[in-house]
DNA sequence: ACTCCTAGTATGTCCGACATAGGATCGGAC
DNA sequence: GTCCGATCCTATGTCGGACATACTAGGAGT
């Protein structure tokens, strides 16, 4: 093995799919353009092309390239990329964020989503999934009591994405989990950068527990409804509120004033 | 190498992710299962290992199987096989067929989502996009009108897939848009299973044109309801009604009284 | 009985070479 | 001069063999 490529390999592999992706993301390679050609990205990161060519199908899976015999490898443009890929949804949670386009497609996405789901949910829990729903509250709560923020071991914000993950799983439908695995990094991402003073995380548990409860009361209207609650208190805090307003669900009060 | 290789290499090699894809929708590896090693796939196809490898990559990319470094391959369980990737959305309608469940859950999932998007498309419409809408649908009438069911060279069903996905675009958000690529296989599998005797087409084209026409005429609900009767006829052919018959969409009802 | 060490297996990575598919260029024929 | 085909070039696709690494399991030693 060569001496040099010893600290770069063994310290900290840099994750050549992942650097790619980072590349297409923030826009260094752009829809139409060419990537670097396998033998360059072997020198630049010291590696086989074995590695370099597992990582680059790892992207042509993801729809963001496209590999030409002979020709070269090309990026994909927006509409082609799988966006339901959880492998690029949690790429986009992580690079797509100074790009507010896509940022706001995917809250409007969940907003439109969330709801229906919690519906669904209202429709055809069990007292299985209400057990899971509940345990993750309870997470929750007993999180936010302590000064670290952990309670057995999770943070208040795993809790809170497995609460969203446990409705999804209620609605009893295997395509309908799949897009709360393809949601969990864009949750996980705004749970995160969502504010934590006490009076909002208060309000946010408030909000939680309507979901939970009116899941429990085999109630859809007002699932849908304390779904989109909870959405708009997150969506407030990123500046994201339009999108809510357009909703045609909001029967009652949201507490604007 | 072998004789008999030499002729399924020469013509058409097998596809191997497509072969290994198939046996495992059809449930010859079921889910802990592990499938043959690199070295015995080798000397199946007559193909190097960089193949191999290669097929296999594109089923972790799918969610189907995880590999274990020193230990092997085994099947995914199936909540965890990335259903919305395009690619296995394809392998579903190709090989999912005899599987109950899978087609029951798709089709369950159209039912709750197309109504969704008519709704979306009703609201937020652009002329070009009920341009595309109506192009598709002028598609489907003249193909009918031929003994081939052809015109301009695509038949009846492209156009009609093309009418679904033309609801989607309608939609204006990304998300929605990758979910139709998604659905596409499955859309156009349904569309060809289910009957075409000259009743039913007709009556399929007249759920199509209310459709179209709501969503023309910005109404919301009734492009909801329109959507859920063109599914209601393709489901009733397919013995799948009674998902339809559970859904809180039609909205006079809603409340049981 | 427990621990540690060792061998075995299958995947991960590396290297070097050739095959193939496109595009671009140069040449000749009309 | 323009059109068309053969040739060269480039970058990806495939091949074969070798070593590295991770996980399992079984045996030796205490």
């Amino acid at each position: 093995m060569s001496h040099a490529a010893t600290t770069a390999s063994r310290n900290a592999r840099p994750d050549i799919a992942e650097y790619l992706a980072e590349s297409i993301f923030s826009g260094r390679y752009g829809p139409g353009d060419f990537v670097p050609k396998e033998l360059d990205l072997c020198e630049q990161f010291g590696v086989s092309r074995s590695t370099v060519r597992s990582a680059l199908q790892t992207l042509v899976a993801a729809g963001l390239i496209k590999r030409i015999s002979g020709q070269g490898t090309r990026v994909c443009e927006l509409a082609n990329w799988h966006l339901l890929d959880p492998q690029v949804s949690a790429w986009m949670a992580k690079f797509a964020q100074p790009n507010p386009r896509i940022q706001r497609e995917i809250f409007a996405f969940r907003v439109a989503v969330e709801p229906f789901v919690a519906r669904l949910a209202a429709e055809h829990a069990t007292a299985a999934d209400l057990l899971a729903i509940e345990t993750a509250y309870e997470g929750m709560i007993h999180a936010l009591e302590r000064d670290d923020l952990r309670w057995k071991g999770q943070t208040h914000d795993e809790y809170d994405v497995a609460f969203h993950e446990a409705v999804f799983a209620a609605s009893h439908n295997l395509v309908w989990a799949q897009i709360s695995h393809v949601l969990k990094p864009a949750i996980a991402l705004l749970v995160e950068k969502s504010n934590h003073s006490a009076h909002e995380l208060n309000d946010s548990m408030e909000r939680h527990r309507r979901v939970m409860e009116a899941i429990r009361l085999r109630q859809p209207e007002q699932a849908a409804a304390a779904a989109l609650a909870v959405l708009e208190r997150t969506g407030r805090d990123l500046g994201l509120e339009d999108l809510i307003r357009a909703l045609p669900i909001l029967e009652d009060q949201t507490t604007i004033g």
